[in-house]
DNA sequence: GCGGACTGCTTACCT
DNA sequence: ACAGGTAAGCAGTCCGCG
């Protein structure tokens, strides 16, 4: 059936019609009363009613493992501050007459900027959008405010001190923090390495392990994904739109529930047994009824998982559900400009998450390359999208259903992976930065420890200081960076020292930059601080003009200190402890990756200029002080007599160090520098060309480190790939100095078969693909044209829709434009000099460390020749 | 009009 | 919307060249 006639025939009737407007227009939307009592349960999300003016809280209760609501009834108000008295702002027209003030308070508040406490006035209105969030007449644009930019039901959580991901009970009413005592163990633990560190210091390390030690529940939740009629195949629906059916939905609970729901359509055969899938479908005669029985699944479960549901699937049943006429009160979804919520529970999007990039790297180590579903449930699950032979409007019921419940399976695997481990993360994070799960998912890092700050600061009563007031005071940078129109100089990249070295050590700092802003007070208040005296004067940064406070405590300090030691003295060793049951180490190891996440940007963020402590001294003052540790440990194992290779950052390679060397260092380091420098891996050899970031090191047995070398680059072509591993392959077996030149041997034949082959069009042409990820549309690159985006437009041509993040793959072709996409290519008009090249640039990396020139070794000369006169054209 | 030297853009990587 | 440093390949520009 063609397209236009299946659209036609999807047009409502008038029967239909009649039809809906009988539907039962009851209320749908269940919301949950708030009950008198509550046993334990967590508090996982938060929302602001603007009928009642309050925050209330979404509480899981595990047991029943269902979502309680509970609302504040502290009368908390949204607020801002002003530094003018109370009378002075009663002078204010403007500001009295506004309708969304509520009254004016006095208040004092400690101003860390300029180390006084100060005189305030709390400027209280009735609703949230009276003091900003309007485009005109807030009052944050009527005077100068301060923490008027400070979301609403964020602030209620700093300023009633609530602990997200928490447990709470609700008792006679009133929600109260269920009491939870960390193991006597981890106490002891934690005083004993926290010994010497003052009392503030280990208070602060109590709270955070009364945290992350809580356990955490196990949460219902269901995976959802529709699918939607669309009348031309390559383009996708429009949310905002919603102008198609919604022609299948899935649902799977991690309770074992599963749901298949399916829009009848002409000229489809029902099916009713799905042999590749156990559950059996339901046909609905109007998209209604559908959409109703969807909505009543989402009114059960206190979580609902997607893949992009903010931006689609959540996105695309709001819009068609108001399209058909639904009432605000039959929607359980809340619509925001960038985010789908639920009014009963919470809804993450998987999408959000493992777009952030921190996580990406550090969380889930690169395993995955594209935030595909597709990929994501490939690399962590080994379970890929179903590959599907036509457009999904095209797809007969069976197959529909199939590859809609496959998503969904995927979705579902993927927060059960590994005992839960990514609601448990989202979990831990969500304790650390005083954020919800919904929220948490959705920000980056930079919000994560924006929000642990504030909620320092509101503990403390400090006034949150407005980014300007932070930069006139703080001044810009003073170093000259390295790489053109960045801010301020970086880390030393250790000029390598080219050629292959045996028995060699890398030692590096123990997470080098949070060590430093803890061991040097560094923080916005502390930087520059407004103290005259010599004390603070001369304590001096090396290699800037920047001084940092002796008189008082950075709380960016305090903060991220605590949590490195706490990682590095507690949480990754039990993360490892072999005596703990496999739960409370997948536990133990979720809450050491998350920390990793936050401490690696703990320091960039103060460098980044849409953080709300943008602080650009502090960001360069922690860099300075980096290149000062590695400088000088550098020097001092240079006086112990011990080679240095190579260094990156935090770390140096040593040539063959003995005992009594490395540990004059490290002790060195720990009294002269205050830091803990450790051995972190050993190389049997290390071969090392001239280039930086770029080297191969084999461990004694057998395993290797690649590190920057373009064989093992994403975009390289799989063919080459493929020879570069079973060249370092080959490598790894070297055992000493004499080995290499049998090696080298073996190498020569790996290059001359590929050469071989490539001549031949014996590699199929997927194997010759660069895959290059395209990071605008491709209209969106003025400067120049990439490759890749020559390859792109060629499939825009053909009507082959390209987005930001997708992978080009292309192939190099002989003529203009030299490039074509994979799918549009043949093997006769292949480049085979341009591949030539490639594969000897790509094993030159290697071959130089080894002090062998690629043509030598192989003998270019001769087959270049062979192909200039050979069967070419 | 063409080619080499140069700069800048883009991607992917390292810490 | 964490940072800066490095490699590689290509696109685009400038300049000299009878």
């Amino acid at each position: 059936m063609s397209s236009q006639k299946l659209d036609q025939y999807l047009q409502p009737s008038a029967e239909d019609q009649r039809k809906e407007e009988t539907l039962e227009k009851k209320r749908l939307v269940y919301v949950p009363e708030t009950p008198e009592n509550l046993p334990e349960s967590f508090f996982i999300g938060i929302g602001y009613d603007g009928e009642r003016h309050s925050a209330f809280i979404k509480l899981y209760e595990p047991t029943r493992r269902k979502i309680y609501h509970w609302y504040d009834n502290t009368n908390h108000k949204p607020y801002c501050l002003s530094d003018q008295s109370v009378e002075k702002l009663n002078e204010n027209q403007s500001l009295m007459a506004h309708t969304g003030l509520d009254h004016l308070e006095a208040v004092r508040k400690y101003d860390a900027l300029r180390d006084q406490e100060i005189d305030a006035t709390m400027i209280v209105a009735r609703d949230p959008l009276s003091i900003g969030g309007r485009p005109i007449g807030c009052i944050r644009d009527i005077v100068k405010a301060w923490e008027a930019d400070i979301k609403y039901v964020e602030n209620f959580i700093y300023d009633r001190r609530l602990e997200p991901g928490m447990p709470y009970r609700i008792s006679g009413g009133q929600l109260v923090a269920a009491e939870y005592e960390p193991s006597a163990d981890a106490l002891r633990a934690v005083e004993e390495f926290l010994e010497n560190e003052s009392e503030e210091y280990r208070a602060l390390a109590h709270e955070w392990i009364r945290l992350l030690e809580c356990p955490v529940p196990e949460f219902r939740r269901v995976a959802l994904d529709i699918e939607v009629y669309s009348p031309i195949a390559t383009r996708l629906p429009d949310p905002r739109e919603a102008e198609h059916p919604v022609i299948c939905a899935s649902l799977l609970g991690s309770d074992g529930k599963m749901r298949l729901l399916l829009l009848k359509r002409a000229g489809f055969e029902l099916e009713e047994e799905l042999p590749e899938i156990n559950v059996k479908p339901e046909y609905y005669e109007s998209e209604e009824k559908l959409l109703v029985e969807l909505f009543k699944v989402l009114l059960n479960y206190p979580i609902v998982v997607t893949f992009n549901g903010d931006d689609f699937d959540l996105r695309y049943l709001w819009h068609r559900a108001q399209r058909l006429g639904f009432g605000a009160d039959q929607i359980p979804i809340e619509m925001g400009r960038d985010v789908a919520s639920l009014k009963y529970g919470i809804h993450v999007d998987l999408y959000k998450f493992f777009f952030n990039r921190s996580i990406q790297i550090y969380a889930f180590g690169q395993k995955y390359r594209e935030v595909t579903l597709d990929e994501i449930g490939e690399s962590l699950i080994g379970m890929g999208k179903k590959e599907i032979e036509a457009p999904v409007s095209d797809l007969n019921y069976g197959e529909l259903a199939t590859y809609c419940f496959r998503d969904a399976e995927i979705v579902l695997k993927l927060t059960s992976l590994d005992d839960d481990l990514i609601m448990k993360l989202m979990t831990a994070l969500s304790r650390i930065s005083f954020m919800t799960i919904e929220d948490v998912t959705r920000q980056g890092v930079s919000g994560w420890i924006r929000s642990m700050l504030y909620n320092e600061h509101r503990k403390r009563n400090y006034l949150i200081p407005r980014p300007d007031d932070i930069l006139d005071l703080k001044g810009m940078t003073v170093t000259e960076a390295v790489i053109k129109g960045k801010k301020y100089k970086g880390a030393i990249v250790v000029e390598p020292v080219p050629g292959v070295h045996f028995n060699v050590a890398v030692l590096d700092f123990a997470s080098l930059y949070p060590s430093i802003i803890k061991n040097w007070n560094l923080g916005y208040e502390t930087i520059r601080c407004p103290h005259e005296d010599d004390l603070c004067r001369n304590n001096i940064v090396p290699g800037t003009p920047h001084w940092v406070c002796k008189r008082q405590k950075a709380l960016e300090s305090l903060l991220i200190g605590s949590l490195r030691d706490l990682r590095v003295n507690w949480y990754k060793p039990k993360s490892r402890d072999k005596k703990l049951s496999q739960p409370l180490k997948s536990w133990y190891n979720v809450v050491q990756n998350g920390l990793k996440v936050i401490l690696n940007a703990s320091y960039g963020v103060f460098g980044a200029d849409k953080f709300a402590l943008y602080c650009p001294p502090v960001a360069e003052a922690t860099a300075a002080i980096g290149r000062y540790a590695i400088t000088e440990t550098i020097e001092k194992a240079k006086s112990l007599g011990v080679e240095v290779f190579y260094g990156d950052t935090d770390s140096i390679f040593l040539g063959s160090p003995n005992p009594s060397q490395l540990e004059q260092l490290v002790d060195w380091s720990r009294s002269s520098l205050g830091m803990e420098l450790e051995v972190d891996k050993n190389y049997r050899y290390l071969a090392l060309s001239s280039r930086k970031k770029n080297y191969l090191g084999v461990y004694p047995d057998g395993s290797v480190d690649i590190k920057g070398l373009t064989g093992k680059k994403r975009h390289v072509p799989q063919f080459l790939k493929k020879a570069f591993y079973v060249m370092i392959d080959i490598l790894s077996q070297v055992k000493s100095e004499g080995e290499f030149e049998a090696a080298k041997e073996k190498i020569k034949e790996i290059v001359k078969d590929c050469y071989l082959k490539l001549k031949r069009h014996q590699y199929p042409l997927e194997e010759l693909a660069f895959s290059v990820m395209i990071s605008r549309s491709p209209g969106g690159y003025v400067k120049t044209t990439p490759q890749h985006v020559k390859a792109a437009l060629l499939l825009v041509q053909r009507g082959v829709e390209v987005k930001p993040g997708d992978l080009i793959a292309f192939v190099k072709v002989v003529g203009e434009p030299g490039v074509k996409p994979v799918q549009l290519a043949s093997s006769d008009e292949i480049d085979s000099t341009k591949y030539m090249e490639y594969i000897s640039s790509t094993f030159e990396q290697v071959l130089d460390a080894l002090g062998t020139e690629f043509e030598e070794l192989v003998g270019i000369t001769k087959l270049e020749s062979y192909f200039a006169s050979g069967e070419e054209g």
